[in-house]
DNA sequence: TTGTGTGAATCCCTTCACAGCG
DNA sequence: CGCTGTGAAGGGATTCACACAA
């Protein structure tokens, strides 16, 4: 399970995509798929599919495709959601709160073991089963917790102060949903989560067509 | 304000980011930008920041740079945010609801103008002022509304559905939070919001760095 | 025969470097 | 002199095409 090559990025997308789609298949009983099948459900060309799996191993089976059960699982090992993480929430705020209320990141894997704000009306409040802690704190509790990584949901002002304290306590993964670029030390990565621009892409695309008319 | 070449998917992504810097900055009572402070807080380059906003025309002041609110204009009227959109929310469920609660498309122009779902029990309801509305009168209500934009928060299995109806009554733009792949006629544009992909990403740059040690 | 794995070719995006304007 | 605008160069990622294994 060694991988040869730097895995790009996007490559690293589709493979969750791909995982999304044998685990589909799975459940339907299916054994056997081929890089035709994966590339009409996620969008991308059977060529883009067998070098995406290319990557890390060859198991496809020639003439055959690739076995189901077998590729989700060495997926599921790649991306490293055959084990649980464990997650901190900072940030009860509108974002924050609608995360913890929709629940869909443990179907994942993705476990919410503590939450974190400043504010003092909300220290204390319980939320879908956890105690809001305060951010005061947030050192003890990850440590206390085992806390792997940080889903920020506070507002833009206040993102600064977290991210250090992030850096120092030796955590090395932010889910950000802050409108902004995160500066973090080397080592510490980051993945934007930005509904309203995404928003935005799709207003500009309309936009286009509109005046091309 | 003709566009010149096809501007790139991502290119649009920075320059929303773009924007928000220059909102912030307005604020600030700053007058004029360089380049490179955009790049630098943009997490670019400024070769790239001026490529960017050069596919658009030119207006940048050699010498002396970007004037603040002029390029937050005209970046507002390329990306269509000079305006306010009509949006229509399909599926209140775990991640519908948490998307209507945080309210936050509402602060950049995105009015969310309808509700729908199939759940009977859903039907009826009130969610932060809208009466959730029957998906059989999906047509009516985009009519009426005057919808031009569509959040898809169903479940995977209604996915294809709904994508049919919102291609029947002529509207062009999906944000899609379904973890599935949208197959959708020429001239529907689809944006994907997969947060769970996003951690999953993060997941496995921290599983590589684990395996390197 | 079917469908993978992979070098080669192609395309697109980013970066470089500098001419040109204020 | 400072910073934009942009052709040219460079680097990645996608696509092509085919040898090869089941």
């Amino acid at each position: 399970m060694s991988i040869s090559n730097k895995i790009s990025d996007s490559s690293v997308r589709r493979i969750s995509i791909y995982l999304r789609i044998l685990e589909r298949m799975e459940k339907n009983g299916d054994e056997t798929v081929s890089s035709e099948e994966l590339s009409d459900h996620s969008g991308t060309t059977a060529a883009q599919v067998r070098k995406d799996l290319s990557s890390f191993g060859s198991f496809g089976k020639r003439g055959l495709g690739y076995g189901v059960s077998e590729l989700a699982l060495c997926i599921r090992k790649i991306i490293g959601v055959d084990r649980s993480w464990r997650v901190a929430l900072v940030g009860v705020g509108r974002i924050g709160s609608a995360l913890v209320d929709w629940g869909g990141f443990l179907d994942r894997g993705y476990d919410i073991v503590a939450i974190l704000d400043v504010d003092p009306s909300k220290i204390g409040q319980k939320w879908s089963g956890l105690t809001v802690c305060d951010m005061d704190d947030f050192e003890d509790v990850v440590r206390e917790q085992g806390v792997e990584l940080i889903i920020l949901a506070v507002p833009v002002e206040a993102v600064s102060d977290v991210v250090d304290r992030i850096a120092d306590v030796g955590i090395r993964g932010i889910l950000n949903f802050a409108p902004t670029t995160l500066r973090v030390p080397e080592g510490i990565t980051v993945k934007d989560v930005n509904m309203v621009m995404e928003l935005e892409a799709l207003s500009f695309t309309l936009n286009q067509q509109k005046l091309k008319e």
